[in-house]
DNA sequence: CAAGCTGAAAGTGTCGACAATCGACGCCTA
DNA sequence: TAGGCGTCGATTGTCGACACTTTCAGCTTG
């Protein structure tokens, strides 16, 4: 017999219907570059892929247009978005609105748990720049970002974070690496958390705003790198 | 001869497909307060009334779960999403963080074009505050901050602030009025308009914190008539 | 009389199929 | 030879059907 269902505040990861099963291979396969933005994504070949029928395939992928990660084409189909010079910039303008609320409200609602979660987090990152795994670090700075707006205890801005997250990761799974020095970035979080530790709010903001800043340039020139006249 | 296909950046209402169609009817069914929450919302029962197979009602419903409306629960069905007061705080906090940014952002980029829409939205809305008819007014406010969203010229910004303002309209349609005094709340919105053309952040700041202070708590005063005990 | 069980009805999850539509290739024409 | 047009293949949008699950009403039983 199978453990009784935990009602614990977990994203419920039970996949137990092909939709998300779908969804989560999808995702994966895009954030980790595997389909390239512009790509065409075929219904039923998905479907034969998978063994499975195009009705779950073709709900999974409203679903992730939903998220912006897919673009619908009436009458064409699903393509992996493609992100622009401005698409990065308005990621990164909602990022800097949603993840300095996010850590000053971290602050305010700090516990020994969350304090050590995030610690934690660092220090991974700071491991895993020294043995320099670039596919790595960029899902371990993802979860550091993503603890402390899962500690600001607005589940809508965990899910928003997510979101932005995901699209961002359109273009940052392209290269597979972010950082040209993965040390500095380590470096740029360190005063986020000492600032939410500390709670000053205004600390927090400029060091929230400096390291978004800095990533900010960093998945621009990438952009730009990429699509060079546009 | 029709004029050539402009490539402005409108949101393309092309609305041929069903899915859309359903989605809108939905959406407006559970702002206008005809679909309660809580309400079961069976596939087939409403692809029986419109006369359509369940698969696009099946797409439209996953679509409104996406954006908080619906709530699904597996092999159950879709349930009209019910709002606390936490989710209430939540919605505003996102607001908050959001329309700051926004209003900032749009008295940067103000045009004659726009401004002139924010000063006739405004006098729509003191108009309908003296003819007192709550629905509208709740459009005409809702319409202003969307102008104000969409004057930030950060599309992804403009989508998130609909989804927030429909959730909202989850238990702001339930009563179909919101503010007890139609011309106060007309009188907070002055201020941040006139902000906004001054173009002081810190003024258009405080003003957009104060009037969504006002109608945080009107909102939350209204969540707590309906679940006296919760 | 209340609580648990049983059966049927309703509804969801998934499937395969058909018509409408879009893109591409090849053909005809100037 | 270049450009426009018609036809073909492939894919989407929508539909009806089937198996399994959930729900609820009525019955049985302690």
């Amino acid at each position: 017999m199978r453990a009784m269902s935990q009602p614990v505040g977990l994203p419920m990861l039970a996949e137990s219907d092909l939709v998300r099963q779908v969804a989560r291979r999808l995702t994966d396969a895009i954030v980790q570059g595997r389909l390239a933005p512009g790509a065409k994504v075929a219904e039923a070949a998905v479907a034969r892929e998978l063994g499975i029928s195009r009705a779950p395939v073709r709900e999974a992928a409203r679903l992730l247009e939903s998220q912006g990660l897919l673009k619908a084409s009436p009458r064409r189909g699903f393509f992996v978005r493609e992100l622009s010079a401005q698409d990065v910039d308005e990621l990164y303008d909602l990022r800097l609105c949603v993840e300095r609320h996010a850590a000053v409200e971290a602050a305010r609602r700090l516990t020994p748990a969350i304090r050590d979660g995030l610690r934690r987090q660092l220090a991974l990152m700071r491991d895993l720049a020294r043995h320099d795994d670039p596919a790595l670090i960029v899902e371990a700075d993802y979860e550091f970002h993503r603890l402390i707006c899962a500690a600001s205890g607005n589940g809508r801005l965990l899910r928003l974070f997510d979101g932005l997250a995901s699209e961002l990761r359109i273009v940052i799974g392209l290269i597979g690496r972010l950082y040209d020095d993965p040390e500095e970035i380590a470096g740029t979080h360190e005063p986020v958390l000492e600032a939410i530790e500390a709670g000053h709010p205004e600390r927090i903001v400029a060091h929230v705003d400096y390291h978004l800043g800095v990533a900010r340039r960093e998945v621009g020139r990438l952009v730009r790198s990429l699509t060079p006249a546009s």
